[in-house]
RNA sequence: UGGGCGGUCGACUAAUGGUAGGUCAAGUGCCUUUGGAGCACUUUGUCUAGGUUCGAAUCCUAGCCGCCCAGCCA
């Protein structure tokens, strides 16, 4: 067998990954390169701020850059937003380069920091000073806030607005110099504020910040603000195409006024709509929330919608690509069903993944008629989706696990499974007529009692009689015990954000959001699994080896369940 | 309320003045040694009202609804 695991992925022939579908962003630069706007060069960035995990969300941005400019021969860099040092953290850095590789992306030596670029920018604050267009402000964060006005009055202008540019030019430098308090003054472009659009009401573009930055030490007291940044940022990077969410809509007329009056390679900022995902969270702050306050064990818990969460639940970068390739972009504002997501997963799983039995709520079956003490090997098909995985012995004996699902002394309405007086197939064992149940104090069944037809080895019945169901099975003696975590929604609600009056989403929260079974049956072929690897437990689900495991301790992962027909049927019929 | 941006099957998304199509979901049937997978079929849609036009999802006008913006966050 050769479990899929991370390792190994990078080799892993792509599944048939559908073709990106056409958007407006892609049409924009079909466009762009017919008009020869940017002399034919399409370039690309992916611009993430170091202060938390990438999530799905992410993704979405990320197939998008690198897509784009690979569909037109063009580059993406990885780029760190990093200007805010209270924030940003080395280890996001790592987990973020980690994260986009894993992904399948890369940025070969393009890595860029803003950082990178904070002498560039204090240089060109200094230009627009020189030019009278920025302005040293003494007025207090609060001051600034009430002199802003609101959407519907204008503002009103700093009494500091009219500082000759010699002023500006020495208060400034002694800004950069540490002469002054965090938050005492700020510099601020000098364009309107009585502009309806209130990002061009004076916006400030550098405030004090006496904080150790994590690439540029104590070499800085001084930090530009994201929108004095990012523009320019692009624009040194040549950027053609700059992307980013539609929240920033309101920024790109301050984003083109910073390259105009740099007069600076204009690079264009195109906004398309965020992901939003039922029953999830996409939002950096919130998901730093479920950490820090306990909701998860972390960034990376297979409940996280965290690129690292999904990667530990068993996902693969495959069917995250497929799946963002599929969903289209737009400026509409809307929620994907996290069906959607789960299809593209099955999908990739479903080709690719071998199949074993395992019994996740044993309950002990009986083979009253099979010789005491007997074992026989019977061949079990790795992969029916794919020849080439082959074949492996599974021992079966006279006492098996079957899961307790699989029983009902009564059978409801269109229920195929074991029930007494029914016969049905044990999965590549033999046809078994259930006989008797043995029962506890408490009345509970404990133990299902039946015969086996001889003639029936392998699963077929030579008379050619039919079963109506196939029933999954781990010997008794040869199973071995494992710890299998199953997951549900992290948040009970579609909407995790709907909440009434006086609650915050943390009340969304799914209490049974992991269900951890400690007695899992499984057949012996895996005892030697790999962390990492990934299984498909025949009429159960996709599952993966959790990073936990210890020699002798396997832990699985449930990384989504098999649809399945019976649950909804009963579901129908409750 | 000022500004910006949106509204197409249940969800997402195409159609760029000329047959409203695809994927997911849902349903029906076939098939099946996974009630899995696969195959076939089916249901449901252009926010509203006017207008322009031979012809409008697309253009115009007026409404209605939704999202974003008043951080020295990004």
């Amino acid at each position: 067998m050769n479990p899929l695991n991370p390792a190994t992925e990078a080799a892993a022939a792509t599944s048939a990954a559908p073709a990106p579908q056409s958007n407006f962003i892609r049409d924009i630069v079909v466009h762009d390169l017919e008009i020869n706007k940017f002399g034919g060069k399409v370039q690309t960035r992916f611009p993430p701020e170091p202060n938390g995990y990438l999530h799905l969300g992410h993704a979405k941005a990320i197939c998008l850059n690198f897509g784009l400019a690979a569909e037109f021969g063009g580059k993406t860099n990885l780029r760190f937003d990093d200007t805010n040092p209270e924030k940003e953290e080395q280890e996001y850095v790592d987990s973020i380069i980690r994260d986009v590789r894993w992904l399948g992306f890369d940025w070969e030596d393009r890595m860029f920091y803003a950082s990178d670029y904070f002498d560039q920018l204090y240089a060109w604050a200094v230009q627009l000073i020189k030019a009278d267009k920025a302005y040293v402000d003494d007025l207090s964060a609060e001051e600034i806030r009430k002199t802003r006005g609101t959407l519907t009055e204008p503002g009103q202008n700093s009494p500091y607005r009219h500082r000759s540019v010699e002023e500006n030019l020495d208060l400034f430098e002694r800004m950069r110099k540490g002469e002054f308090p965090n938050g005492s003054r700020t510099l601020r472009a000098k364009i309107d504020m009585a502009s309806p659009n209130l990002n061009m009401r004076d916006p400030v573009m550098y405030r004090i910040l006496h904080a150790e930055h994590h690439r540029t030490g104590n070499k800085w007291c001084i930090y530009p603000l994201y929108d004095f940044a990012h523009g320019q940022s692009d624009s040194l990077e040549k950027v053609t195409h700059s992307i980013c969410t539609l929240e920033f809509e309101d920024h790109r007329p301050l984003y083109n006024w910073f390259i105009e009056q740099l007069g600076i390679f204009p690079s264009q900022q195109i906004e398309f709509d965020r992901l939003n995902l039922t029953y999830t969270l996409l939002s950096k702050r919130k998901l730093l929330q479920l950490v820090n306050e306990g909701h998860v064990r972390g960034w990376d818990d297979p409940r996280m919608p965290t690129l690292s969460g999904v990667r530990r639940r068993g996902y693969t970068p495959e069917a995250l690509r497929n799946f963002c390739n599929s969903i289209g972009v737009s400026k509409t504002n809307g929620s994907i069903e996290l069906a959607m997501l789960e299809h593209f997963l099955r999908e990739d799983l479903n080709k690719r993944v071998p199949r074993v039995m395992a019994v996740l709520r044993p309950l002990k079956l009986v083979i009253d008629n099979y010789p005491e003490g007997q074992v026989e090997e019977m061949d079990a098909i790795n992969n029916p989706e794919d020849a080439s995985a082959g074949t492996r012995k599974v021992p079966f004996s006279r006492v098996l696990y079957i899961e307790r699902d699989d029983f009902r002394e009564i059978p409801p309405k269109q229920f195929y499974r074991i029930s007494p007086g029914r016969e049905v197939r044990l999965r590549y064992g033999y046809f078994v007529t259930c006989t008797n149940v043995v029962k506890d104090a408490n009345g509970e069944v404990v133990e299902v009692h039946c015969t086996y037809d001889p003639a029936t080895r392998g699963g077929n019945a030579p008379d050619g009689r039919k079963v109506k169901s196939t029933i999954h099975w781990a010997s008794a003696a040869h199973a071995i015990n494992a710890e299998v975590r199953v997951y549900d929604n992290l948040f009970l609600k579609e909407d995790p954000n709907d909440v009434e009056e006086g609650r915050d989403w943390t009340s969304n929260l799914n209490p049974n959001s992991l269900e951890v079974i400690r007695d899992a049956k499984l057949e012996p072929s895996l005892d030697k699994a790999a962390s990492g690897a990934r299984y498909q437990f025949e009429r159960l689900g996709y599952f993966c080896v959790d990073p936990d495991t210890k020699p002798g301790a396997l832990v699985f992962n449930r990384t989504v369940p098999l649809k399945d027909t019976w649950a909804k049927l009963e579901k129908r019929a409750a």
